[in-house]
DNA sequence: AATTACTTTTAGGCTTACCTAAAAAATTTA
DNA sequence: TAAATTTTTTAGGTAAGCCTAAAAGTAATT
């Protein structure tokens, strides 16, 4: 069955469907596919019913979506295609890591399987994307690695950073202004109990980072 | 003025115009556009007067269209992008010369300058794509070589494959089991009077090919 | 020049993917 | 638990880009 070529749209509700489920195990609200794709509620129930049709998601009136694992199939093949022209855009035409996102959004919509199979193999089989992402091989299967974030770190601990989750435009600059990218290291000075934010060391230097922050930074512990 | 992105459909009909209006010189009708792009001639009416509205294109009521100064510009950066993406999936990704067109026709709507500047610059600025085609510099410059057809040569005369103007599926099939490629050598051994056909000569073996395919051929002497 | 044939345009429709406004259901709060 | 709030869905509408059928213009043929 299934195997029908998906448009621009549903290609991306699927994604996020899929990110928001958390590798399909949690139900997703209408509001919340609304919130990340900018798209109004009612619309996006419109496309929920389409999905459902094509039995990419259940749905269950006034409660909410899951993914189906044909859905989850697709998503991961649409995020490997994401991520493999993310490590293309930096590793060989020179992109900085946080400019790739969204020429990366557009590529990934190109349907063609011999595509970005060729494309994985002159890129050597990369493993991760230049976020420090992991991205799904051929079958959908994906080195998953439970990574822990700053917020998980006790004072005096230190880490590198690995992954960051968020891709907004605003919070890649946030990060650049604080000098943090992939592989930088990070120490925890203070934990502060009032708002839950961290002050940090990033190459000597202190910072202080809200919880929301320290939330979206993934690092290994070092 | 102008600078407003165009849809991947105006971007389709503007590279057509182009194309047939033989670099802006001749007027194009709208069945010649409705042909070669297989959309019913009422709906290249529409199209036509969009892209009359944003002055791509001048419009005579029954007449036929010219394309604009700013319209050759547009069109020129979409074969741009399009002939750079041929020369990346050929030389990178080592796909063959006659699977490249389908793909290139869908990342050339991928619109960011930047990454075609850097595309460019990676690939080390080429000047023709792996069909032989001029590919238009950053400022829509391109290296116009005026190319004669293997139709041009007289009996004994040989040349050198450098360019095939039809780009269709079934001429690229044609041309793999004639084993013509860019660099095939070619020999006329003799034209045939009663359909303008021509016997020629490709490694020693000989084949009689049409007026059609010898037209859409182009060659250097040698 | 009249008829026929072809080209182009107009008119009206359809689908996709969005929208707003209002109704219905679920959840929270008092 | 009743009222208020929030979430979700329904209903109806819009623009883009296509379609068919029919009308209007142009060109070719007799």
């Amino acid at each position: 069955m299934a195997n029908v070529k998906l448009s621009k749209s549903e290609e991306n509700y699927l994604k996020s469907i899929f990110n928001l489920s958390e590798f399909g195990n949690k139900q997703v609200s209408t509001n919340s596919i609304s919130k990340v794709l900018n798209i109004e509620p009612a619309s996006v129930t419109d496309m929920i019913k389409k999905l459902s049709k094509k039995n990419l998601i259940y749905h269950e009136k006034y409660k909410g979506s899951t993914i189906s694992k044909s859905g989850i199939k697709i998503a991961l093949q649409i995020i490997r295609r994401h991520r493999l022209w993310e490590v293309f855009l930096h590793d060989k035409l020179n992109f900085k890591w946080d400019e790739i996102h969204d020429i990366a959004e557009e590529l990934e919509h190109v349907s063609s399987e011999e595509l970005i199979d060729n494309l994985d193999k002159y890129l050597k089989y990369p493993k991760i994307d230049p976020h420090g992402d992991p991205i799904p091989n051929k079958l959908g299967e994906i080195d998953f690695v439970d990574k822990i974030s700053i917020s998980d770190l006790n004072v005096n601990e230190k880490g590198i950073v690995s992954r960051i989750i968020n891709e907004d435009e605003e919070f890649f600059s946030l990060l650049k202004k604080l000098n943090i990218e992939i592989g930088t290291e990070v120490k925890i000075i203070d934990k502060i109990e009032y708002d839950q934010s961290f002050e940090i060391h990033i190459d000597k230097k202190s910072v202080i980072i809200s919880k929301d922050i320290a939330n979206n930074i993934k690092i290994t512990k070092i």
